[in-house]
This record gives C-alpha cells, structure tokens and sequence, in this order.
DNA sequence: AATTGGCTAATACCTTCGTGTTATCTCCGA
DNA sequence: TCGGAGATAACACGAAGGTATTAGCCAATT
C-alpha cells in the first residue's frame, strides 16, 4: 500500500484507464487532421490520425472506448460505403462524419445507418467535441453491454448440450416433471443437470437464471 | 354465422382492418397536399389533410397505425420545433418531413429527433411511399409493444400494494421466508399476497412473473 | 489399460411452494 | 349498522424443488 499522498498523485497527473478514450482521424487534408488531432489532445482524448481508409483498416487499435471521425470525400473508398462496411469488419465504433459538399440525401443516408453527426465544413470547434463526446459515451455504453453479454456467454459456453436444454427449459418456466417428459428423462435426471447450469451460471434464483437466459437470447437475435 | 361465400367477398373488397393505416398531411401548400393525398390514396393508405400544425393538433385522431408527413417551413409553428413538441403532447406518430429549402444542420437536428426520413423538394413519389411504408411499420411495431404493456400495466394496476410489494421481491428471486422478513410478515401471509399475485397477473409460472415485471420496470424508466 | 467427463437413474431427506380452511381486525361505503 | 375488501395469521396437506450418495454406461484421452 503507497501512501496516499502518491495516490492522489496519481489521480492528478493522468487520467485512470477508465478515463481513456481515442478517437480515430480519417481524412486525407494533412492539415485538417493536424487541427483535429490538437483540438481532441487538448480535451485530454488521444488520437490516431489515417490519410486512407486503408490505413485504418490495416492498422492496430487498442481495446478502449473510441470514435471515428470520418470525412465523407475520400480518396479511395467513399467515407459512406465505408462506414455501411464497418459492421462487417467487426468494427462497433461509433461515426462523426465530417464534409465539404455535402446534400441532404447524403445526411439523411449516414444518419439512418447509425451516425452520430454529420458536420459540414467548416464546424465549429465546439460542434465537433460536442459530437465525439456523445459517440464516445456511446461507445462506452456498448462496451459495457457488451462485457456483461461476454460473461453470459463464457459461462454459457461452459454447459453441457443436456445442460443448455435443461436450463432453458427451465427458464421458460417449466416444472421438472415437465422437463423430464419432453427429454425423455427421468425427474432426478433433469435436477441433476438443472443444479449444475445454476452453479455454472451462477444463478442463485430461478428468476436470475430466467433473466439470464433472456440475455443470451436477446444477445443472438441481435 | 354469415356464409363463407359473404365472408370472403368481404376480404375481397376491403382491406381488413388490421390493415388501415392513416398518413396525416401537415403543409400550408394546398395543390402538394392534394398531390399527395391521391398518392397515398393510389396505395390505399387513408388521409387527413392540414394547412396548419394548429388544425391537426385540434383534431381527432382514430385510434389507428399512421404517421404524420410534415413541411419544415409552416406558417405559424417551424416545423421541426412541432417535432419536438409531439412527445409532450402525448403524440407518437413517426414523422416524415419534406422541406423546399433545407440544409444539412437541419436535416441533422431532424433525424437526430427520431424523423424517418428527410425529403427535400421535389421529392420523387416512390420516395415518399417508401419512407410513409417504413414509418408506418414503426408505428405498428411501437403501438404492438404499447398494447402488450398496457395490458401489463392493467393488471398490474388491480394488485393492492401489499400484492406489489411481494410480487417484485418475488420477481427478485426471494423467497417467502425472506420476503417475510423485509415486509415484517409472516410467511403464510407472503404466500397469500404472493398467490393473489400471480392470480390477478395471469402468471403461471415464476418465469412469467419474473418477465412481467422486468416487463413493467422497463415501462416504467422509459 | 486406466482415467476422465458426460449422461443416466434410484433412494433418501429436507426445504420450499401452493392452496384450502378458519379466523380476527380495520376501513370504507351503502 | 351491515357488508365487503384488504391485511394478517395459524394449521395442515400435497406438490415441487434441491442435494447427497451410489452406481452403471459410454466415448475420448492419456
């Protein structure tokens, strides 16, 4: 244990890691990307900075919460298309787009797949940290729910085939006996393999296991 | 019982009623709400036209699936300010706007609100049919979800508090011994406030109380 | 060949749940 | 003042749930 001098210290001079947050530049204006990358730096956000939607692609990014600010006109691939492809490269972050000539079909497409802004050129300092703040929020929000659903889904991972019927037999409310008739088990059989998902899961109520395998549902429709 | 012959010819004719859907026109310009009152009608959807945001707030509305196409520029109240207003006035229809003169800040704010869509004119007829189809199907999604928790909230509303109290501690996974001993009661008098519950719920199972009041809980902080 | 893990099942024991019966007390409206 | 609804509670019985122990079977791995 440090003192606790050396822990407000600490707390002073950097922000804790669930404090960090980077937003990812991708525009080909050098310039433009310089001025960005300042504007976040100087509200403590770190920044990555890509000429080509390539490079971004290609390059390695840490697990933290995060943003894409995108420019619309791209050399390459458009910053539209790309960004309609963003789910299909696994890739969750949340879009501020930004462009120079710009029309109202445009917006509205990149506002229906999920953007968070859409900035015309040129923006207002204020406009675009206002914009990232929020898609970041939004990330972490994700993320969040996404960590919850990944638990769920390594303890799920964990059951038995037997095991998985049981429980979600037994999450939808069925007795035993029940059970143990649509298996073709015996009712000490189905107990067996209900105690076990409880503790696997563990699930200390009937009613957190129902709740949980609502979770796991939901979490594959999605 | 008519004849199935009669019954047929019925569905022949109109559409069931399931079916009707109402688009309410809100534009001051009479010969567009013309125009668009015979496309929707082309596609028999039914209309309501109005010149002014206070005509269709003053209105009667039936209580059917619809949405409501609405100009930016109106006399009177601005378009996208009435948007923003419908939450409060208890109004949930989705919107679909059309603007002769917008631009992207606007189009922006529009979407960010909730707006299906965002038709700059002159807006090609398809267009528009789509957006009205897909805010149509929102609406009938939402209003299916509202009629589920409504009927939640009706039984829910016929519980004495003492039934509340045990049906959501029972919804937490306590047992009747543990909800005794928070409400100061005995365990038999759990039970029957816990009975009654799940009578009056239309409950049959535990796993059914459980989602019915995860159910209202949702209702509730939305 | 031996071991491990998964699936099955019976027996036994205790806990918890659900319900019916009976009863007392309070409050409120007819 | 009577009747009804709500809340409380004890007693009793049967249904259902949970766990421990023991044990047989099978497939895969060591």
């Amino acid at each position: 244990m440090v003192s606790p001098f050396l822990e407000n210290m600490a707390l002073w001079m950097s922000h804790s890691p669930d404090d960090r947050a980077i937003v990812y530049i991708v525009d080909d204006d050098e310039a433009l990307r310089r001025a960005l990358d300042r504007l976040f730096r100087s509200v403590s956000l770190e920044t990555r900075s890509y000429g080509a939607v390539r490079e971004f692609i290609g390059a390695q990014r840490p697990d933290l919460p995060g943003c894409i600010v995108l420019d619309v006109r791209l050399p390459g691939t458009n910053g539209l298309e790309f960004q309609a492809q963003l789910g299909d490269l696994g890739i969750n972050l949340p879009v501020v787009l930004i462009t120079g000539h710009g029309d109202i079909p445009m917006t509205v497409r990149a506002m229906k797949a999920g953007a968070v802004d859409f900035l015309p050129k040129p923006f207002r300092d204020q406009d675009m940290l206002d914009a990232v703040s929020t898609a970041i929020n939004r990330d972490r929000s994700r993320r969040a729910a996404e960590d919850l659903a990944a638990g769920l889904k390594d303890r799920f991972a964990t059951l038995s085939m037997r095991e998985r019927e049981v429980m979600m037999l037994a999450a939808s409310g069925r007795m035993n006996k029940q059970i143990a008739g649509e298996l073709g088990l015996s009712e000490v059989t189905v107990k067996i393999h209900r105690g076990a998902a409880m503790r696997k899961m563990g699930a200390r109520t009937l009613a957190e296991l129902v709740r949980m395998a609502d979770a796991l549902n939901l979490a594959r429709e999605h």
